[in-house]
DNA sequence: AGCATTTACGAAACCGTTTTCGTGTTGAAA
DNA sequence: TTTCAACACGAAAACGGTTTCGTAAATGCT
């Protein structure tokens, strides 16, 4: 077992000092050839490796970014992660990941720590709990101590910085103009409620659709629903009420592949045939929908390219090749067909 | 905006000696209240926060755990990184996320990189390609450099170190034992090439309750799946070959929820009704099983506690809490019955 | 008053590198 | 022979802290 070994132990050992050895290590030309090659040697053998935090110290660049998302075990954020994590790499940075479980307070601690130089820039999709109560400012501390963040899909208007979101309104304006432009007269649409953006904003896709085709706003088959993304029971029985009824709506948009799903499921409980008596589209192309039969059609939203874009975003400015204003980038959503819909 | 306030610059600015202000911030009783009270003031109002690399770099500790995995797309792996993200955090520790994409070349890049002095320890789930080439050296300088790291799920036995394990033996036996005891004459299994460990374990256990139900080992129902677990054309085809025969197996035991969903597409499509005709069991509990209709009868593995303990193995290691020999933890599987079984 | 002990703080070493700035030696040009 | 560059290397500062040790002044004790 060779000990760790150090620059120190290597100028000690074969008596020079360590800027001689840094020098060499790094073909220095200041440095003769044999010196070199006898340092090089010497460090080989011992597979020296320079201390990494040594290294950030020195050069106050960490190499790594931080990631604070609101959970992990969900398809639409390990999929940005997945993108985030590829070019980071390709660009030679880490990527340090922290969970704020939806709640502000774990968020604002993540972030607390991820500022105090752990890192060189942060990527945040804010937690639920954050949009709630509205209170922001730690994010203005990082602007202030000046340290470079994007905010990717959960973003907040009154936040000044870089952001990168989905089309959110477009696309659910796509999925519920195709529903009508197919024939459905009765579009029922599942949300969340109104604190969280990308539901909002999906909502206002809905709404922009409805009245384009002159379509009356039904509050009564439109719900919000207000459990926890893991708590499919509490979500089931909301639903339910909206289908369990005498006249269902014949066309979901649901702004989640949950809801969509759990819609799915209902329907078939209930008696529908699916597209036939109730067409469904539901947002966020995951692996529940290729997988659930009928397949969903759904609203697909690009996930990696978000999380590469948003990784690019923030390594330029951290890098200073974008020094401009805040950028805001949107991605344009497309429908996936499959057999949720005629 | 404030610029980020060092030590040093408290310790001008009051003029006192930067040792004054890390002892007075430390509440150490060398320093006299007043001076004390100053100090705290002083370092509040400017929002001062200790430099996370000159701590480390002093204390020779990071507080973070890197974790290298094949995937990040997936949810086996992403629960069991919640459930370690989830032990590293109330311990106090970062994790850093390392993606090798089955690739040995990346899991040996993340690992030396991680084993610089970045991180405390590191967990690992070995990539196919590693597995397949049988080269381990990477995980021998861990040890020669006195960096803990155990290994989870995906593990070799020529490495010494921690490990922690899915009792896959044992889950496929469950699984395939009650199949045979529902009644299943001709059962399939659905497998990974066999330098995969787990699916060879899995296989071992199939084999077992083949054999003490006294049923022959047939090689033409057992297929492995050579194709990447993104490919899903390519195992649907492999697989299709399985079943679009004359006499279809009339029970499958599937290695996990990708190979046990796709054979439960096909079946459909060949007419056959799941579970009367042919009933299917996969392994690992995941949100496909769950939400295919009809829903899988899976082998729950405790994603998520796996990557609990691993990380408690992990820190107690870095904290010398455990110092005795290496130790190989199990965990027990239970079977999730669901439409797909009788 | 004389001595021992606190009290309250500073100097300096240290963590492991990089980098700037000398500096002694050599070889070549004048 | 003198002068000057080039060469090859070392000393020291710097990154931002923590910590050990030393010490002057104030206090306690007899």
């Amino acid at each position: 077992m060779k000990p760790k070994i150090t620059i120190k132990d290597i100028a000690k050992e074969l008596g020079v000092s360590t800027s001689t050895v840094s020098k060499a290590l790094k073909d220095s030309h200041e440095i003769s050839e044999s010196t070199k090659l006898k340092i090089k040697a010497f460090a080989d053998f011992y597979h020296y490796k320079p201390n990494s935090m040594a290294l950030k110290l020195r050069s106050q660049k960490t190499m790594v970014i931080g990631v604070v998302i609101p959970e992990i075990v969900h398809h639409f954020f390990s999929r940005v992660i997945s993108g985030i994590e590829k070019v980071a790499n390709q660009r030679g940075y880490n990527v340090m990941i922290c969970v704020s479980n939806e709640s502000y307070e774990k968020e604002l601690l993540n972030i607390e720590m991820l500022a105090n130089g752990s890192v060189d820039g942060i990527l945040i999709s804010i937690s639920k709990e954050t949009q709630k109560i509205k209170d922001f400012k730690h994010f203005n501390e990082l602007s202030e101590n000046n340290i470079p963040f994007v905010l990717f899909d959960r973003v907040e208007n009154e936040i000044e910085c870089d952001k990168i979101i989905i089309d959110d309104e477009g696309g659910a304006f796509k999925a519920t103009s195709y529903l009508i432009e197919k024939g459905a007269k009765k579009i029922a649409l599942i949300t969340t409620p109104n604190y969280v953006t990308v539901g909002e904003s999906r909502k206002e896709g809905y709404l922009r659709a409805l009245q384009k085709f002159n379509f009356e706003y039904n509050p009564s088959i439109v719900i919000a629903i207000d459990k926890n993304d893991d708590d499919h029971e509490g979500i089931y029985n909301q639903i339910k009420k909206l289908i369990f009824v005498k006249n269902p709506p014949d066309a979901i948009f649901a702004v989640n592949e949950l809801y969509a799903a759990l819609a799915l499921k209902i329907a078939k409980e209930r008696g529908l045939n699916v597209p036939k008596d109730l067409e469904i589209i539901g947002f966020t192309d995951g692996i529940i929908s290729e997988f659930s039969s009928p397949s969903l059609t759904t609203v697909a939203q690009h996930d990696a390219t978000m999380g590469k874009h948003a990784a690019e975003m923030l390594i330029n400015r951290i890098e200073k090749k974008t020094t401009g204003a805040f950028e805001t980038e949107v991605i344009s959503t497309n429908i996936m067909f499959r057999e949720s819909t005629k």
